[in-house]
DNA sequence: TGACGATAGTTAGATGCCGAACTATATTGC
DNA sequence: GCAATATAGTTCGGCATCTAACTATCGTCA
């Protein structure tokens, strides 16, 4: 059993992601994914943001927020509306329904990271932290799609 | 821009992922992905695999190998053969032209390493996977599929 | 002012992946 | 020896994701 680093990282994203799956079924959001998660969480941050917004901060491509939004909005917790400012863009915001969410979000964004720290002290998670930003260092990545000259 | 554990992971996981295929496609493996990749180390590593192994060891589901497999052997890397011990089973096993592809994979998988535990000192490196393991242990997760009672 | 390149978003097509359901073979219990 | 159960693989339907290509609007610059 070969326990690289890929393979120690492979295992915990897999195990993050359907623990995520998990509790948001949980929570009422059966057949939700971690990147409708995403999505939410952007919104409740910044009350509302346009299509292009909310790729960058879920690390989606355009087409792919297309998609999430559209499911979103079919379950009545989003709705889109155009931007005064560009009649390019598309605002996204949180129905009632998408705001009435925020308490469950909150709970498991809390006990996401006791999940993901369990076990760890204080130190070791700031060495870990520490230690997986240096990995990440050398090259910052940027936001997927358009990013080539 | 937060950057907890659960946000470093990600990045660190899309990275790798994007680092493993696009080393592949540099190979003469364009449009295989990284559990394909998997799928071939497995056999380099033991000859010959069921399907019910190579799913194992790449930790997906059954159905997903099927694909998996269908695809090296329709690009004509593997071959599926009978199991002489047991008449459900089928052995997957390299072709020429897959057993063809060991030294190129062999480089990739020496640069992986180096790309994924670049500018950290072995002290470093041998923490990090202390602390990933570490936080794995508490329900060290089992082959996907059938683990229900 | 008008053409051209950049930007916002969507559509189309393909791929990896999964769960559920199915077939075929093996094993176990009576 | 045979029925019940378990196991190996596949098929089916669905979802998130990507790239490429498209439409519509904005900004810029001559």
């Amino acid at each position: 059993m070969k326990r690289n680093l890929g393979h120690l990282l492979s295992l915990l994203h897999e195990r993050s992601a359907k623990w995520l799956s998990g509790e948001m079924a949980g929570a009422g959001l059966r057949g939700l994914a971690p990147s409708h998660g995403d999505v939410l969480a952007c919104l409740f941050q910044r009350g509302g943001a346009t299509m292009h917004e909310l790729a960058a901060f879920a690390r989606r491509t355009k087409p792919t927020m297309t998609i999430l939004v559209d499911k979103l909005e079919a379950l009545g917790y989003v709705s889109r509306g155009p931007s005064p400012a560009d009649a390019r863009s598309t605002i996204v915001s949180l129905t009632p329904a998408g705001e009435a969410l925020r308490p469950a979000f909150d709970d498991i964004s809390r006990r996401y990271c006791d999940f993901l720290y369990s076990g760890l002290s204080r130190m070791e998670s700031a060495e870990l932290e520490r230690l997986l930003t240096k990995i990440l260092e050398p090259t910052e990545n940027p936001t997927p799609q358009e990013n080539h000259p």
